[in-house]
DNA sequence: TCATGATGCTGAGGTTACCTCATTATGAGG
DNA sequence: CCTCATAATGAGGTAACCTCAGCATCATGA
């Protein structure tokens, strides 16, 4: 309990003012790292439609609901997203063999390509990022950030 | 099997499948630490309205236009969301002394207790999120994202 | 000093990406 | 086979943006 007070709280309260705070340092690398997927997209694709496709992509042929859960969007709303991505010939809809009510999609082979340049983009947008680091950050950067908990603070 | 190779590139492309990648695990730290405030919130403030308190009471009486930059929504957008904070009480609208088109903005009284509520609610889940990690772990996280550029790559 | 153009806010109206609810077709268990 | 659950989708609504136009005011320079 006294750690809390000692450590932690201190290292969070008392630093000098105008040096950014850990959670302002994150969040600001963050966002830093998303502007630079963002700008890779160009102007055609928002990184909402390329999150489809790349769960899509990575996913082979799947289910309307599988993608919403994977958006985080209602079920209805993946139907709208998938139709956008139909409608732009990136994607096609086929009827599930294993169950008839279901629809899967799939990836068309415009969509695999331009699936294989956002991956790329992606890919090479991070590694350009984090290059400003050593071998050695990057492998304490990864290990702290593995520490931290993912999920909130009383669900497992 | 991995090879011997450990330079920067083979890090970043021959990882583990299993295991999360640098951008995955910087992208998984902030959403875990920004769903931590959300829930934090409670139901009655949107991040975004809670943003615009932050930037409202952080900046003392604040044009709308100023508020608009800072949320990085048009100018009109600004006066939509001073709209609705203003509806529940949490600022009110003055005229700019210094100049009769402009107005600003400010925090009423439930406004400072609510951004109070919200700053602590912030602090408290950044010290939680951050409570896992060791004193030297913070300050080398500190130090790595430090490091990292937050502009784009051709930018300054 | 006054015409001219820029600036600050807001009304009006449009777009987009969500949502819920209802409907249709199908699956699965008593 | 009857009933309930599930998959996708049509219909319709909402929230948060946007652009454009309009009004008041500021700032400039002839």
């Amino acid at each position: 309990m006294r750690s809390i007070y000692t450590s932690a709280r201190m290292l969070l309260t008392m630093r000098d003012a105008d040096e950014p705070s850990l959670d302002e340092l994150l969040m600001g690398a963050a966002r830093a790292l998303r502007r630079r997927w963002a700008t890779g997209l160009g102007p055609d694709l928002s990184p909402h439609d390329a999150r489809a496709l790349r769960v899509i992509g990575h996913h082979g042929p799947t289910r309307l609901g599988v993608v919403a859960d994977h958006l985080r969007i209602a079920p209805r709303s993946a139907t709208d997203v998938v139709d956008r991505l139909e409608s732009r010939g990136l994607v096609h809809r086929s009827p599930d063999p294993a169950d008839r009510r279901a629809m899967t999609v799939s990836l068309t082979e415009v969509g695999e390509s331009v699936l294989a340049e956002v991956d790329e983009a992606r890919r090479e947008g991070a590694a350009d990022f984090f290059g400003a680091l050593s071998d050695r950050e990057r492998a304490s950067l990864a290990t702290i950030l593995g520490r931290l908990d993912p999920r909130g603070p009383r669900e497992g």
